[in-house]
DNA sequence: TATGCGATGTAATGTTGTAACGTCCAACGA
DNA sequence: TCGTTGGACGTTACAACATTACATCGCATA
């Protein structure tokens, strides 16, 4: 199996390397974008929107609403510093952003800890058979939903 | 590209597949499920269940509650009738009920029109990476959004 | 200063999904 | 025949997720 390897970000790192590629992509690093990556960012499991309003919220000692937060997050997402969970309705933080590539997400129904496969020729043949039929500027989705290894 | 082959069924075809399906798994096939399922099976496109709530209570000239549709629609897809596409939060006829297997849905952003594909080899490799990771009973979901050939 | 623009705030509302409990009815044994 | 049981469906309420429209704030710059 061909597996694709790079730094894994975490904790500080992480924040920066967020930022880096944020000012990158032309954004600007605010401090509601700073905390609500830094919310997202201590999260195993995939976050929900709400769940960050709530943290934040604590955070800033002054109510941030589900919307601001939503705001954010798609430009997370389009910016890829972080990842919608389709399956979950959440959000998980890219350990790598900045490296543009597809994941293959593992969910526990069991504990909902999430982990993340990178597999590109996996991913390549998803995309190569959806651009067969026809499609195109495809974004595949692969998540696969099961019991881990600590809840097995 | 390896590709899964079998009967497709359209119309009173497929509501008698799905009824005999349905039975097999010990279970009614009510009138109430027959009307869920012929409403599902006339879109082409994934249907919420509100849609299908709204079109049965029409059909019923009586108000169905989302509730019991979603009843309906959980043990559709437990039996395999009918499949979620996660990431539009809706429900689609399996067109060859009583097929078990792993479907790659493409999903046009444009149209909301989805077709299917079915690509053994793909879907047991990503049953395999999952597994490889520790995962068990697995349920891989493979979407793919994307701008389809009559939108492109 | 004014004015334009991106970021965030606020409120309301829309959509999707679940929980808890009640009723109906068919099957079945006493 | 009657009571009991269990599955299917009804009803209500609510929880969770997401979007829309519009207001405000602050900064850059004409």
């Amino acid at each position: 199996m061909a597996v694709h390897h790079h730094h894994e970000h975490a904790g500080a790192s992480l924040a920066q390397a967020a930022e880096s590629a944020l000012v990158e992509a032309g954004e600007q690093w605010t401090d509601m974008r700073a905390d609500i990556f830094a919310v997202l960012a201590t999260f195993e499991k995939p976050a929900s929107a709400y769940d960050i309003a709530d943290l934040v919220s604590q955070k800033r000692g002054k109510r941030v609403a589900p919307n601001s937060v939503y705001r954010i997050l798609d430009l997370f997402v389009a910016t890829n510093l972080a990842r919608r969970v389709e399956s979950a309705n959440a959000y998980l933080a890219n350990s790598h952003p900045g490296c543009l590539h597809d994941c293959i997400f593992l969910i526990c129904d069991s504990c909902g800890t999430a982990t993340h496969i990178d597999d590109d020729i996996l991913t390549m043949n998803v995309r190569a058979a959806a651009e067969h039929a026809g499609f195109a500027e495809v974004r595949p989705v692969i998540e696969v939903r099961g019991k881990c290894a600590d809840c097995g």
